[in-house]
DNA sequence: GTCTATAAGGGGATAGAC
DNA sequence: GTCTATCCCCTTATAGAC
């Protein structure tokens, strides 16, 4: 394995080349799910013959191995990585819409979480990696806006729930414009945001009068 | 086509075949997906030789159209029939929770809907439709549940919102199911409820007020 | 109504030339 | 690093026997 450094000498055609092919493979998938998707229909699409395609990554559940590390690397460029807790959630909406930007990505998402359902297939363990991460991430965040005082506490169990159905209008909402484009994901998904923290503020005003005392909440973020 | 009546004399082994059939390839369209799942793999499980199963349906898609029609009739078995206005919303959860026993129907919708994102598959119109009749039903609900007076007014734009945030939970949450199964569907979906239908109740008791004179709401349901 | 046999093509993968 | 040629299996679909 080569270093993930600037890319030189003879090894720099070889390195584009791979990009760019991970690059068609992110769409073909998307388009045609990884049993629909060919490597022949990928070689074609970038423009070389398909045991080139072979060549670089062995075979085609290695091309897919790439892909989804490809994913997974550009994951983090989300524009959320800045801002924690409640503001977390806050800025889910535009996060989103960006994501949205790119439709490939979205695409292949949504595919390979339906498609991976079946325990036999290879994303299988994937999908359920990253599913884990994202509630994890997410419940890290709503912990510390209780933590911070900034909503009303939660059991580990209520913050799973809401963890859950932060992430079902993500998926719901990013199915809808995969299918209609025309789809508002914004408008949506800051409703839900808007609406969500109210309520978990309200719960909470009961519940600080009954604790005005203890545990004066001072850090923020 | 034969009429949907009773099976009776020679067609009956042939019809029943035919149901058989379209069990198995809701099972395996929904696990593979419509272009992983072969014809061949659905005529192994059901015990026949795939020429058996393109003699019933002409050709594979000719099956897949038999597969979204059985699944057309079986959406309106959901239990949801003798309910409307807010009643329809307030019984989502269990209806969700009942349709989740059925795990094929659910991956088939998923795959397919994942799938279909793509205007050249041939479900991408099927799904659209379904989509449609899905968010119009919901509508029809909820405006009804507004002319009751059961919540505030909304305007189309705000219940076309509300309707497609419903749909992404229950499609979310699903999708969450299927790569989980210990996901706990009905306490997602009733909190998501219970909470939206205080939030049309809440941001209408200030309308409300001001409307206190005009437009008596008597019929319910 | 179901089978076997077969056609015709696409799939993933390998070998070897350049 | 990329190509052509090839292998072999799986795919959909058809033809015709039983």
């Amino acid at each position: 394995m080569p270093s993930t450094g600037t890319p030189r000498g003879p090894y720099r055609t070889g390195i584009r080349r791979r990009e760019q092919i991970v690059a068609v493979a992110i769409e073909v998938f998307g388009e045609l799910g990884y049993a629909g998707g060919s490597i022949r229909t990928i070689a074609d699409r970038v423009g070389v013959s398909h045991a080139t395609l072979l060549q670089h990554f062995g075979s085609k559940e290695g091309l897919l191995t790439a892909v989804l590390e490809e994913w997974d690397r550009r994951a983090f460029e989300n524009g959320l990585s800045d801002v924690s807790g409640l503001d977390y959630f806050r800025r889910l909406p535009q996060a989103t819409t960006a994501a949205s930007g790119n439709r490939g990505l979205q695409e292949l998402f949504t595919t390979m979480a339906a498609e991976a359902s079946s325990p036999t297939h290879p994303v299988h363990a994937f999908i359920q990696r990253r599913y884990a991460n994202q509630f994890a991430t997410l419940a890290a965040h709503l912990q510390r806006a209780v933590d911070a005082g900034d909503v009303a506490p939660l059991t580990a169990d209520q913050i799973d729930l809401e963890v859950r159905l932060v992430t079902a209008v993500l998926d719901g909402i990013g199915l809808q414009w995969l299918l209609d484009p025309s789809t508002d994901v914004t408008a949506s998904v800051q409703t839900y945001i808007t609406r969500t923290i109210a309520a978990w503020r309200a719960s909470g005003r009961a519940a600080r009068i009954n604790r005005h005392t203890k545990s004066t909440p001072t850090r923020r973020g």
